[in-house]
DNA sequence: GAATACATTTCGTTAATGTCGAATATGCGA
DNA sequence: TCGCATATTCGACATTAACGAAATGTATTC
């Protein structure tokens, strides 16, 4: 692990978590002196991964990171691949649709179409989900062994009263999951808000990905149509990806 | 600048161009030996910024890069408060609608509303346009100096017999831009495609960011009503960025 | 299925590199 | 306008990362 990189990722993140921050900032969390955390925001700033704020002397996150993270989403095999089903299931549902992939403790969501209606819907992909509190993260931890690694390896905040935060709990409902190919989820991200994810597998049997269904809780659980369409959606994507079986096996830790 | 980080940088731009490359491709790049590019590249993929490929020995553009992008967007006052104003000149015009800012020699979209129609369409946020042959970077060039002097710097590539090739010609353009508030470009980038941009200002006086409506060019030229849409548009994301005048004066090189 | 070629990783040494602390410049609040 | 708190610059030092060769691992070819 070289020095200079990790401290630069390090900023990044930093950054993330706080959007705006002076050099000072930086450096105490950092435990460095402020002149050699300069000296790194400089480095970063010329490649445009870190900006000044305009008129202010704090830092952000930069352009580049964007320019990088579109030309990321775009050789994403399983995205590409998934483009169509998703709409289809989002169509069918009349409902929300996410694809979800592990990143280190969380899902990532790498692809999003908006519920179908005219509603003001933020695009999401790119947030970050908990892995214990979402139906996707069920699913992928169900199937993943180095991603339950990764998420047990912490305790599980709890993010509303509904929340599971109980590792041992967590872990005994898992092996149904992948027996059944689906997980579900009730209020236990957000409140009023329910999910119900499938796995998608790939030419080697891996789980790569896992798309889900996002519904108001209001709306009372998802009627079997809703859950044959998700299913649909997700051995279809699995599919064009190569697999050959659905659902998948349990994959091994991946390093 | 940082070494260490100044490569990892080139290592991503790298990865931005080609996808997916191998150590010995890197290295042969960076003129390095590969042993060193290796522990570049290891260092980039502990924190998710870079990706080795499924099954495969190359490595691409990593999960990180998607989450710290989607924090970056939302740090974006900009985009923030062009939300809603985009929104409703994508609804008055009918067309797809693009919000664009300098990087480097590019302009890159910060923001995209689809054509109101159900056409599939890509979403085109954190693309990077050409600054001398699209109307966003038209504009950004008649604002900002230092967004000339970094377009003006490399040589003017033709993307179709359209394009304008000749900086002198381009540049002698662009007083009239700044002084009309507007620019207008036709299959200069892409063939069959026109486009219309105007530009948007913050508190300072200083142009942050430039709108543009996109339309085929078999449409015709655009009728005057898009135009005064797209100058609301641009007034009214400039007026809620604290801006007292406009159009815009021309900003200085910012360093 | 075996062997070859290639790509990737590991290791120890060297000197180049990045780190650090003090001094300067700049911006912010009073 | 002044004073304080930041950000920035600079040069010496010592840690650090670069390098080259050799070992391992992985695809590819016949």
């Amino acid at each position: 692990m070289i020095q200079a990189i990790d401290r630069a990722a390090k900023v990044l993140e930093l950054l993330q978590g706080s959007r705006h921050l002076g050099i000072t900032d930086l450096a105490a969390a950092l435990q460095l002196p402020p002149s050699t955390v300069h000296g790194i925001v400089s480095s970063l700033r010329e490649h445009g991964l870190v900006a000044k704020e305009r008129g202010g002397q704090r830092y952000m996150l930069g352009p580049t990171l964007l320019k990088l993270s579109s030309v990321y989403l775009d050789s994403l095999d399983v995205r590409a691949r998934s483009m169509r089903w998703t709409q289809e299931l989002a169509r069918r549902t009349g409902m929300a649709v996410r694809l979800g992939a592990p990143h280190f403790a969380e899902v990532l969501v790498i692809h999003h179409v908006l519920r179908p209606d005219d509603s003001p819907q933020m695009l999401e992909t790119g947030a970050a989900l908990p892995a214990h509190a979402s139906a996707l993260g069920k699913v992928l931890l169900a199937h993943d062994l180095g991603f339950q690694r990764a998420v047990f390896a912490e305790t599980l905040p709890s993010l509303t009263g509904e929340t599971v935060t109980d590792a041992a709990v967590l872990a005994g409902a898992l092996p149904a999951i992948a027996e059944h190919g689906f997980a579900t989820e009730v209020d236990e991200a957000v409140l009023g808000e329910s999910s119900l994810a499938s796995p998608v597998a790939d030419a080697r049997g891996d789980i790569v990905a896992a798309v889900a269904v996002v519904f108001p809780t209001a709306d009372g659980p998802a009627p079997d149509a809703v859950l044959h369409a998700l299913r649909d959606a997700a051995r279809n994507i699995s599919r064009e990806l190569g697999a050959s079986t659905w659902p998948p096996r349990i994959a091994p830790a991946d390093d």
